[in-house]
DNA sequence: CATTCGCTTGGCTATATTGCCAAATAGGCA
DNA sequence: TGCCTATTTGGCAATATAGCCAAGCGAATG
């Protein structure tokens, strides 16, 4: 039942993966508001730019952004505008999980 | 620029992270068409079924999922419809990809 | 052609994740 | 009460991830 359909599921895995990390999701807001250079993005960030290189190499792998070098600058952009739908969701979690947290202290109060 | 708003990426990378794995992806996937209980889930995946349940209390822990004990069986069931809505753009990011596969084969052969 | 700039890669350590087995827990039933 | 079933939890080893520093590399510039 899942293990004929394995390969479907980890393919998919990867893609959120990538996505799942503090720096890239920023990396992948800031990208829809227009390329930017790896420099730019490390400044924004404040890490090591080794780091954010990485990071960027990981959103690349999975297919979320392309670069283009340009001079001695690589410019990235996305690649996936769909990806803002995904936020959508994100934050009806995040509010579930707000109701929660605030039953429970109600509940705790009782 | 980052920094101040490190907190709200985590939160939101947590998430996604509950989501970045095959098992979990599959679950949430067979959640959509009903509640299942943990020994449904395991016969499926043909992991050992202490493994599922901590893949189910990653999704749980993450607010994607919620758990109804009835009985001496746990009852899991979804706690975001919206989830399919990242699927549909996981997908265009594969399809992406395979132009991009196809295209690096073409370049070959030249 | 030497140097500098922007970026990537290698290497390393620290930390997190995964998945199994074994043990603990909780409900149902004889 | 004692046993069986369903599930969770603890513990462990294998593997993956993250982030820093240092080294490498191509493009621009003097």
């Amino acid at each position: 039942m899942y293990q004929q359909r394995k390969k479907h599921f980890e393919v998919r895995a990867k893609v959120l993966k990538a996505l799942a990390h503090p720096s890239r999701l920023f990396m992948v807001e800031e990208l829809e508001k227009g390329e930017r250079c790896v420099c730019e993005l490390t400044e924004m960030i404040g890490a090591d730019i080794s780091t954010v290189s990485k990071h960027l190499s990981v959103l690349k792998q999975a297919g979320l952004i392309i670069d283009d070098k340009r001079g001695n600058q690589v410019f990235y952009q996305l690649r996936v505008p769909c990806i803002l739908n995904f936020f959508g969701c994100v934050e009806s979690v995040l509010e579930l999980q707000a109701e929660d947290h605030a039953s429970m202290l109600t509940i705790a109060k009782k």
